[in-house]
DNA sequence: CATGAATGAGCGTTCATTCAT
DNA sequence: GATGAATGAACGCTCATTCAT
């Protein structure tokens, strides 16, 4: 029975992983020490191993908190009434709003997830989840006759994938690149594949087109 | 004079390259031991330091040698007569035909690149080039009215860094990924940004667009 | 909180030190292994590296503590009433009474201190303030009238410097060097040099002569 | 049957000992890389070790070289009208005209010395000639009756190592060492030991004294 | 629970020496 | 003879992990 109260101890945790990611991002998984990440959260080395069992373990468990929120995000945006703009508003979110180490981190655990362990089934399934969520999403909207996508729903997921990882790798990999004048661009793209169908709204002339940039009408 | 030929010298640079740029796949840079790589090109230790002076210089002639020959297809795309089938070209042969571990490889350098030391300066340098050629490229080809795109030269070089990166990520990181689907997509993507302008052929209507996927019509 | 009394750290510090003394005597500085050290102290390499950073920090910590021990050493033969006999003792101590292996170590210390290092300005650092002990002592007993050298204080302590560091060298390189001999030689000629002026005790004629040098009559 | 001819041999010898005697006094002998040498002396590895067969026969060899030149000066010396003038004479070209790395190199070779093998055979073997050397000059100008010292020959011997090596050694390690003041102290000292007797010039009142400093009269 | 001293396998790298050319 | 590429044992040092306090 734990003597510290859950609340402290969930605390302590992620006070760690926090302390992880920015040590993870700024030197790698393998150039990143136990002591770096304990002088990062001010915790004892001791301390470190009471909450998790290795290193392998902090990366995992950096993987599954980040891959999560994802998760819970794309719930969101799949509530969400306009879909596309959703989808902009969470690529901005991540590319812009993130400090940039977060996209650098990202690197490290695909980098880390090629390799066999923990790290690579966590990332794989979240991928999974994440690629699947889409994937409901479209045939939903296309069933709903929001979208009329030329692709099916699948193929639609895993290129609105290619697209975001590219922000993401471009993101945390050139110094030089502009996030926020690169993700209208992103969304136009992704809105001609889409290919939203506005609502009809009668008596009035629905505003002639999705507009955030008319990337080729 | 017993010092070794040229030819021979530079073979053997090559063939302790190849085993590096395995290795480095497959194990991560850190994750490598200089003896792995020994193994792997079947050379031994102080062999391997005659050709590079540190782990580190690998890499460094990794990152090298993988990125002129990007920038020497480049310069071939430039001369292609079809600028999109070039492109597709030359996406079907980094994501399909070059073996997975390469695109993993890529991976590991840009993680590198983000630490500071010479990978990271070289990195940067080779893909501003590429950048550049392509800026070139686009700018050229509108000049000459062979496309008509909506966006500059430059944002056009960035947005298509952004999809061929997200290209090379995801067939790195995901098992499942079927590349050959993909390409098409993408390229047809790329078709949509820079909006050729077919050649005119007198008396025959030129087929509408290049209509593997009329993105958005 | 474990963290180790001072005390505790204090001698197991000063133990690896002992240990690395008889070490760098018998194999020399590069000669010694940080292995060797740790077999001869009974500590694992691990352990080694909490209590010094690098090799050389080890035989930093050899030469301050050497050298420190001299200067106490000296400050006590300024407070002697017989400077001659203090001198003379402080010799028999350094050369017949300490074991061989202290004056081999000198030498490897004089040797490294001439290549570039923190090294080679400790050593320097101590010898200086040595010759300005010795010099401030030996204008002190001039001044109270109790040595009528012919040479300046500055000389004197240079000679006996010269003398001193000889019978280190001798002792540490010649196996069948004497120095129990020796000492009461050196010893006459420093006499001779700061010819020593017998306290006036009345009513008694004083000895014949200073003396100084019947070595062998 | 050698090919190159023997003068050219063994001028290519002492090229390569000259070259190593530099870099042994300047980073030591375990320091210095064969390759050092090498480069130093401008030969190849190879050529190297024609001449050498090892690392320790190069200090080997220069530790019989530089000794066999001792020896052949105290020959002289014992030849010369002036036994004294000869010493300082002596004393004043290994420590004042010779560069100091020779004198660094000396230490060396004595550190090297104390450690088993080949090295330490031959500087003992000529430690001791050299001082047999000086106790047979002694014993016969004793006998000869242009000395008259207090000490018998082999401690005189001793004693004037301990003053000689003494000088070597501070001219080595203190570079603020002023050797040329220090020679005729040293030699005064020597003299004092010695205690010369003026040869008899008849009508003429012998000068008092070698004079520089009356070290006990 | 917390601490940080201790462990030791294993890293990148060097270098005396050999030997095919 | 001369060359320098090749060898591989051995070095100084690091660091994930354990455990006595």
């Amino acid at each position: 029975m734990p003597k510290l109260k859950p609340d402290t101890q969930k605390a302590r945790r992620e006070h760690i992983l926090d302390a992880a990611e920015r040590c993870f991002a700024r030197e790698g998984f393998q150039g990143t020490t136990m002591k770096d990440i304990c002088r990062d959260a001010g915790v004892s080395l001791g301390a470190l191993y009471v909450y998790f069992a290795s290193k392998e373990d902090l990366i995992a468990g950096i993987t599954e908190r980040d891959r999560s929120k994802l998760t819970a995000q794309l719930t969101e945006v799949a509530a969400a009434p306009d879909l596309l703009a959703a989808l902009a508003r969470l690529g901005e979110h991540y590319t812009v709003e993130e400090p940039r180490y977060k996209q650098q981190l990202v690197i490290e655990i695909g980098s880390a997830s090629v390799r066999s362990g923990p790290v690579g089934e966590i990332f794989r399934a979240c991928d999974a989840a994440v690629l699947a969520q889409f994937e409901g999403l479209f045939a939903r909207a296309e069933a709903e006759g929001k979208i009329a996508p030329k692709l099916n729903a699948k193929l639609l997921a895993q290129t609105i994938a290619v697209l975001g990882d590219g922000l993401f790798w471009r993101r945390a990999v050139d110094p030089n690149f502009d996030a926020s004048a690169m993700v209208p661009i992103i969304t136009a793209l992704i809105g001609s594949l889409l290919n939203p169908i506005p609502a009809p709204a009668p008596y009035e002339p629905a505003p002639a087109a999705p507009a955030h940039l008319e990337v080729n009408s």
